[in-house]
DNA sequence: ATTTTAATTTAAGCATGCTTAAAAATAAAA
DNA sequence: TTTTATTTTTAAGCATGCTTAAATTAAAAT
């Protein structure tokens, strides 16, 4: 039977490795909005299955094998989404979701398909990188959230973090596309929202908003 | 979570169904390869979700509700079927298999879409129709398997059995497809085999083929 | 009608992936 | 350093879908 948790659990470590390439269990539980005991569990799964090191406690690595494996989910799942979204022609805010479920269920040849269709993107709609074939990751140009720049900056969208449908609809909504340009107008220091011009017209965003959006530097 | 092995017993059910709308347990077990005990099982749980009749011992029926959910999965099947066909351009005899996969994990409006720029087909690279949104499903042509033609005759294809790959990858080389021309040119008593004209060469098929081959009656 | 054969169902058990509650280890605060 | 809080792991249990072996029912053959 196939396992479509284990990919789940790769990608998720894969995507949110720290700077010395481990991970929490915490953060994968909350990921996923999964227990942390079922975190230990499948841990101690994906560590027999040879594709995590795994030390109780200790930390948790993805071994070359478990990252070249999570890397080809988060390259299907990327290539998916820009397919939904060019040839399929599925909004920008739906096209994680559904994503989310075809990774699993796709042969490579499929996948390498729709890459040649779409004459080999590096990009997917939100500005995530597309791994390759082969596992070279695109470098993404240098950027900064939003929520950085200071009253009077302006710059153009690069990157949205894409794990909440409602966060894209919203900024959807407001005209934030990639490439669209933004300009911060006035920055509250109390709760850190700001005003910013899309388009010439003016919004009122949180500073949430602003953490998810992220910004070219030049 | 969701199950997937639901959606394919109640695909099985519903292409297997008898003259009196019935299938015996035995059917869907080999037809999916697992025990008779497992559809046992799997027959007491769809009766509880309401989309199986299932008196033990006694008889198998869709309910109203089962059956629509069947349809629906057929349908995603061949329209899945086509778009990889057509759109992707993945081999007739590959399509089966990705199709079994993806069906499971596509949202209703993801095979609309795809419905609408295949501009609604009738009928999937094997032949088989498609139910329509409301669950209409298309008038097959009559037809007949190549087996049952007489020496002399000859016809088009207008359906192939599409459950094994290998058995596509073998038509499509001796160059049987849909719309080919097919004459009988001998028919052996023995072993039913039969000598038959495509594309004016000629080719020995066995009667297995030629059960699994279907010409259309004009 | 009775026996034999075949189909179906029940029973017991396994693996997967999840949960909550309790125990153990680590990190933070006093 | 000791206490307290947080994180992580273990333990027990549940649902799903599968298996094999045994029991039951129905169908076929005599």
């Amino acid at each position: 039977m196939k396992n479509i948790s284990k990919e789940d659990y790769l990608s998720v470590i894969f995507k949110n490795l720290d700077e010395e390439g481990g991970i929490k269990p915490n953060i994968i539980a909350s990921k996923l909005v999964v227990s942390n005991a079922a975190v230990t569990d499948m841990l101690k799964k994906l560590a027999k299955d040879g594709l995590v090191d795994y030390k109780p406690y200790k930390g948790i690595q993805l071994t070359a094998e478990g990252e070249s494996y999570a890397r080809n989910m988060v390259r299907r799942h990327r290539i998916w989404e820009v397919f939904l979204n060019e040839v399929v022609g599925m909004a920008w805010d739906k096209v994680h979701d559904e994503a989310n479920r075809l990774e699993h269920s796709s042969s490579d040849d499929l996948i390498n398909r729709m890459e040649e269709m779409l004459d080999y993107p590096e990009y997917d709609p939100h500005g995530d990188p597309i791994p390759s074939k082969s596992g070279r990751m695109p470098k993404l140009k240098k950027h900064r959230p939003l929520s950085d720049l200071n009253e009077g900056e302006s710059g153009r969208v690069i990157r949205v973090n894409d794990f909440d449908q409602k966060f894209l609809v919203y900024i959807s909504g407001i005209g934030v596309k990639l490439d669209e340009k933004i300009t911060v107008k006035e920055k509250r220091s109390f709760d850190k929202s700001m005003e910013v011009i899309i388009k010439g017209k003016p919004w009122n965003i949180s500073s949430k908003i602003a953490k998810n959006v992220f910004i070219e530097v030049k």
